[in-house]
DNA sequence: CCACGTCCATTCCGCCAGGTTATGGCGACG
DNA sequence: CGTCGCCATAACCTGGCGGAATGGACGTGG
C-alpha cells in the first residue's frame, strides 16, 4: 500500500551492487532484511525487479524501468523539503561536535542579523557521519572538520586551522608531561570514531604520521560524553582539537600538546544546489572565520 | 529519517479538512494517530507545518509550500509505478466479485492474444472499494459494477445488463416462489455492503424501488464468501445480479427472479491518463461485450 | 566427483513504530 | 458559566522490521 524513500533506497544500492549480500553492508542492515523489503516492493508492484542467480542480482526489464526513475523520485522529495524548510525561514545546520569552536555562535549571530526573522537549526551529528547530515540530505549545510572523503561533490571552503593535542587519563603516565612527541604514543590503544569513512578517520587516527605503525584500537565512540567517558577510563588515548580543552575539560580528563602531527582544519561544507539561505550562510562563516582563528 | 506515501496523503487530509478529527474519519485511522504522525513529519522536516488552534488547523507557510509539492510527488511515484509494471509486461486488472462474469476469461484471453508476451494480473476488490481499485491508483483499469460515484473522473464504458434477483436463506418463507415482487422484501433485512460509496451501493439497496421505505441492514460484509454465509444464516437477504446463481451456487443459499428492479449494468473504467495497454484491453472488453450480453 | 565457497531464501525472535482507547486542557460559543 | 468541539497526551497492544543463525542451490577447484 505505502512505500516510502527507504524501500527506494534500498532498491537503488541492490540494483547498483549486483548483490544483496554487499548491498546489505553498504546499508548497514542485514541481509535478510533487504531480501524481505525488497519482496515488499516487488509485491507491492506486482512485479518481479531483479532475476536472482547464485552469480548475484541484475535487473529485469521492469526493475530498469523502476531504476530509472527513483533518483528523480527521491531528488523530488528533498527538494520539496527543502523549500519547505525554506518557506519557514528556517537554515538547518549540520555541525560535528565542536567543530567551529567559539565562532559558532557569532555565525549564527551574523546570519540572523542579515536575515531577519530566520531560526537556525543545528543538527549535532555522529562521528559516524564526518558529512554531518550532509551526504545523507539532512542538512543543506555543515560545520565539520576537513578532510573528508566526498568532498569533492560538495562545495567547501576552510574556516582556520588550530593545533592537534592528545586527550589521555589523568592517571596516565604521561599525564603529568607539559608536552609530549606524538612518537612517543605510537604504541597506546587509541579511542576511535566508528565507521568506514576513510579519509577522516585517518586523519584522526594520525596515520601519516605513524608511518606504518598498526593501530589499537581500545574503544569506539559515536559522540563527545561516551568519548569522554572512554578517555577518562583509561581505553585509550585520542588526537583532538586543542580547542578540546576548552570545550571539554572534564575531571579524568588532561589535554596535552603534542608535537609531530599536522594541525586540524575547521570547514563549512554544502550541497551545491541550495538556495540562497545556504550561500548566506556560508559568507557569514567566511567573515568570521578570521576572528575565530585568532582565539 | 524516511518518509512515506502514507504520511503525504495524511498531510494532504489534514490539509484539505483543516482538522484533524475530520481528516481521521476520512482517512479511517483515529485522532491521535494523525497527531502523532503529522509530529513525525514536523520533526523531520524541522518545520512546523501547521498553526493549532481551537477551531482547527491552518496552514503555514511552510504548510502551503509542502502542499504545492505533495500532488507532484504522489503523482510522479503512481506514474513511475505504471511504468514499471508496464516494462514488465503486466496488466493489473481490478475487479469486483463476478463483475464481468462468463465473459472475463475471454477477456483475458482476448488481450492475451493481442498482447503476445503479456500476463494478467486480477485483483479482486473489497466491495468497500466500488471502483475496484481505480480510485486509490492500485490499478489502471478494472472490471466493475456501473454506476460508483466519482465516475465522471475516468473513463467508462457499459459492457451489458442483466436482471437481478434476490439471494435468500433457503430457509426463508419465500425461498419457495419462483418469482418476488420487490414491493414484497420491502421489510426484510437485508445484507449490504460496507462503506458510504453513495450511488453505488444505494443500487443494491434499491434505494429509489423503495419509495422511502427504510432500510434495515441485517449484516455487512466486504467479500462473496462472508456474503454467502450471512444470507444463509438468514441474517438478511439481498439483491444480486442474477449471474450470481451460476457463479455462487451454494448450499443454503437460492436465488430468486425479481420483479420491480432496474437491471445491473456491467462496465470497465480506466484511468484517463493509461498506457496503450490499457485502452486494448478496454477495446478487447467491448468485443467482447455483446458476447457476454447474449449469455 | 566431492568439498567448499558464495549467494539468496527461510526461520525464529526481540523490539519499536504505529495503531487504538481513554482522558485532559483549552478556547469558542451560547 | 456550563458545554461543546478540537487537539494533545498517556497507557497499552500488535504487526512489521531488523538481526542472527541456518538451509539450499549453484558454481568452482582440487
Amino acid at each position: 500500500m505505502d512505500v516510502d524513500t527507504r524501500l527506494l533506497r534500498y532498491f537503488t544500492a541492490i540494483a547498483e551492487e549486483g548483490n544483496l549480500t554487499r548491498a546489505a553492508q553498504r546499508l548497514f542492515v542485514s541481509q535478510p532484511a533487504l531480501t524481505k523489503q525488497l519482496k515488499h516492493l516487488e509485491s507491492h508492484l506486482g512485479v518481479r525487479l531483479f532475476t536472482r542467480s547464485s552469480t548475484g542480482m541484475t535487473l529485469t526489464e521492469a526493475g530498469r524501468a523502476l531504476a530509472a526513475r527513483v533518483p528523480a523520485l527521491l531528488g523530488a522529495w528533498d527538494e520539496a523539503a527543502a523549500e519547505t524548510r525554506t518557506a519557514a525561514r528556517v537554515l538547518r545546520v549540520g555541525f560535528l561536535s565542536s567543530a567551529a569552536n567559539e565562532a559558532t555562535q557569532d555565525i549564527v549571530a551574523a546570519f540572523r542579523e542579515r536575515r531577519q526573522g530566520w531560526r537556525v537549526d543545528m543538527r549535532q551529528a555522529p562521528w559516524s557521519d564526518p558529512t554531518a547530515g550532509l551526504a545523507g540530505a539532512e542538512v543543506p549545510v555543515a560545520l565539520l572538520r576537513l578532510p573528508f572523503s566526498g568532498q569533492e561533490s560538495f562545495g567547501v571552503r576552510s574556516l582556520f586551522r588550530e593545533p592537534r593535542c592528545v586527550a589521555l587519563s589523568c592517571t596516565h603516565p604521561l599525564a603529568g608531561r607539559a608536552e609530549i612527541a606524538f612518537t612517543e604514543l605510537l604504541d597506546e590503544p587509541v579511542v576511535a570514531a566508528p565507521g568506514g569513512d576513510g579519509v577522516w578517520r585517518d586523519h584522526w587516527l594520525a596515520m601519516s604520521e605513524r608511518e606504518g605503525r598498526e593501530v589499537r584500537v581500545g574503544a569506539v565512540t559515536e559522540q563527545p560524553d561516551e568519548f569522554l567517558s572512554a578517555i577518562a577510563h583509561g581505553y585509550g588515548i585520542a588526537l583532538v582539537p586543542a580547542s578540546a580543552a576548552r570545550f571539554y575539560a572534564r575531571p579524568g580528563v588532561v589535554y596535552r600538546p603534542v608535537t609531530g602531527v599536522s594541525p586540524s582544519e575547521a570547514g563549512v561544507a554544502w550541497h551545491r544546489d541550495a538556495d540562497e539561505a545556504v550561500t548566506d550562510f556560508v559568507r557569514c562563516c567566511l567573515a568570521l572565520a578570521r576572528a575565530g582563528a585568532e582565539v
